[in-house]
DNA sequence: ACGTTTTTGTTAACGCGTCAACAAAAACAT
DNA sequence: ATGTTTTTGTTGACGCGTTAACAAAAACGT
């Protein structure tokens, strides 16, 4: 991934905590919280995604996957199967009206991104290279960091 | 507060959220909370601090302060005494060992500033001129949206 | 083929903070 | 002074996600 689409990434995650209000304006986050949709996002963006790989994807437990799935196949978002060769595993897809759920998010998202880009192009080409190289030099002081700290767990 | 100075005090809150196993290293967090140590460093701050004021400075409830309090208190970080003219509020002091726990947090605090200001300080004038401006902007940005939606919620 | 190990999903107990409802004290109004 | 309103702190019910323990299925080793 691009190194100014891996900040714009980390922008857009930002703004969707901090101003979770963007999306109750568009009244999404009245009957499902953002997790949930980042959930639903999650499942229609995998293929054969199951407990496991969702907590993987989004940093959860899979317990706590477990019980969002759950929540979402009561609210009637998603749906569940098994493919005839395994037992165990347990995958789901959206119903209809989780990917209306999945397509607003993504409406919004893409809004949010073209928002920030527009911003970010107010800047003269040396201010953009200059934030860039902040940026990316921090990512890579955080990495560096994390990198040490599983280091010290082993 | 200078504007530099703020952006550095995002990234420490930043850090500190992020890069909790800084304060395992010092045996910090063991057996507190980061929430738990950010209201000792609230308490140790801040003149004859009660649960209304200390919920209003870190931005929770009063019900929460309230039971954080308890905890803090039953752990003997902190203990609790009134002003002979008003018997409702209530107001907190650290103890001995909660004001070690502020000590070791302020070290920490004033170290992670450090090492952030090196860090800034390896960029040229114009880098930094265009990264300050751009934090700037961005917080002004997220100033003026949530000053919308306050009014919104009017 | 069969015993062992790993993977997968679930559940109960827990910690954390919120919300709503409440009682007691203080502040206010007249 | 007295009745009303506001402030203050607490509690119970709740939502959310984690940890730990578990059973069932799959993968592995020989």
């Amino acid at each position: 991934m691009n190194q100014a689409l891996r900040i714009l990434d980390i922008f857009i995650k930002i703004q969707e905590y901090s101003d979770v209000f963007q999306h109750k304006q568009d009244g999404l986050l009245d009957e499902i919280s953002l997790t949930e949709v980042h959930c639903i996002d999650c499942i229609g963006m995998t293929d054969h995604p199951n407990v496991t790989k969702i907590s993987e994807q989004m940093g959860l437990t899979r317990a706590g996957i477990s019980k969002i799935s759950k929540r979402l196949l009561s609210k009637g978002l998603i749906e569940s199967y098994q493919e005839p060769d395994n037992n165990k595993e347990i995958y789901f897809r959206l119903t209809e009206s989780g990917q209306s759920v999945y397509d607003k998010h993504k409406k919004i998202h893409n809004k949010a991104s073209q928002e920030w880009l527009t911003f970010f192009e107010h800047y003269s080409d040396d201010d953009q290279a200059a934030i860039l190289r902040f940026f990316t030099d921090l990512n890579d002081l955080f990495y560096s960091k994390s990198a040490d700290k599983i280091e010290k767990e082993k």
